[in-house]
DNA sequence: CCCATCTCCGACAAAATGTAGGTTTTATCT
DNA sequence: AGATAAAACCTACATTTTGTCGGAGATGGG
């Protein structure tokens, strides 16, 4: 259903935050944008990049004009969880609990946070209460699921 | 004082992988469970991952005899929390909490592990009352010693 | 001393990444 | 309509990383 989803390049990963940040943009918005962030690309490697985040599916894009405006196909929510996916997979054969347990144990949280981490958890029950259930849409977000296994 | 720790390739997990499930062995060793385990790879692929394994940071090795022994020197849950450091500042400029959301919010949990969570949280709360305590040890459970911040 | 083992070092093709340069197309301006 | 500037499109190329070994040399047991 949904191919493997490459991984996003160092480089090309800066170019999807601006995006991320300002919703969509041209080739030269971007281009002026990580100028004057201190980095000195040429437009085409701009565009090279952006090419490239287009074909392994991290960006869309239409024609606007003459130009061609590019956004974000995936939010930063879906790549993270995206990555978390293939993170779980890689390490853990799938399992999430060794995750959560070596992020819970292992980062500094405020205990503001901590409270927070709280009602996610009360929330997650309501919404879910007991074993499977559809995901009670309660903020119409971005929501994509994707894959297991990554190429090669 | 810590370089940035190259970041594992397919293949090297797998040496890894089995490294983990038996806390150490030979190339040999290694050459035959991953021959068993229907990888076909020739004596010297496994030494040249397992060299590489060690130049990256991820394994041990001393002369035991003729051969060398390879151990992990980063247990699973050491490289788990490395990911997570990468990915938090890869994709979150470090922050934590949207990868706990996301983490909470798109993965399924059975109340059990919920309820698991909580736990953990309480945990956190007491054993860090506002600033640094050492680890209330509850359970004797995997303990591997972590680092605190690294690479990028 | 010889052989079975190991290790060490080097190699090499394929893929991914960083970084553009030409060439062609196209919306605009005069 | 013709000229121009700005985009897009296609191609390239050097590096680095990854997947896979091969051969030469050290070494301990018999």
């Amino acid at each position: 259903m949904n191919q493997p989803l490459r991984p996003i390049s160092d480089s090309e990963l800066e170019l999807l935050k601006i995006l991320w940040d300002r919703g969509s943009a041209t080739v030269r918005d971007l281009h002026e944008a990580i100028q004057s962030a201190g980095t000195d690309w040429a437009y085409n490697t701009v565009q090279t990049l952006l090419r490239r985040l287009e074909e392994k599916g991290y960006l869309d894009s239409r024609k606007e004009g003459r130009a061609f405006v590019f956004t974000p196909k995936l939010s930063r929510e879906d790549v993270l969880s995206e990555e978390l996916g293939t993170l779980t997979n890689r390490i853990c054969e799938g399992a999430t609990r060794p995750l959560m347990l070596t992020l819970v144990r292992n980062r500094r949280f405020t205990s503001k946070e901590i409270a927070q981490f709280r009602e996610l958890l009360d929330e997650l029950e309501s919404e879910e209460p007991g074993g499977q259930a559809e995901p009670t849409e309660k903020k119409p977000e971005a929501k994509t699921r994707r894959r297991d296994k990554r190429r090669r």
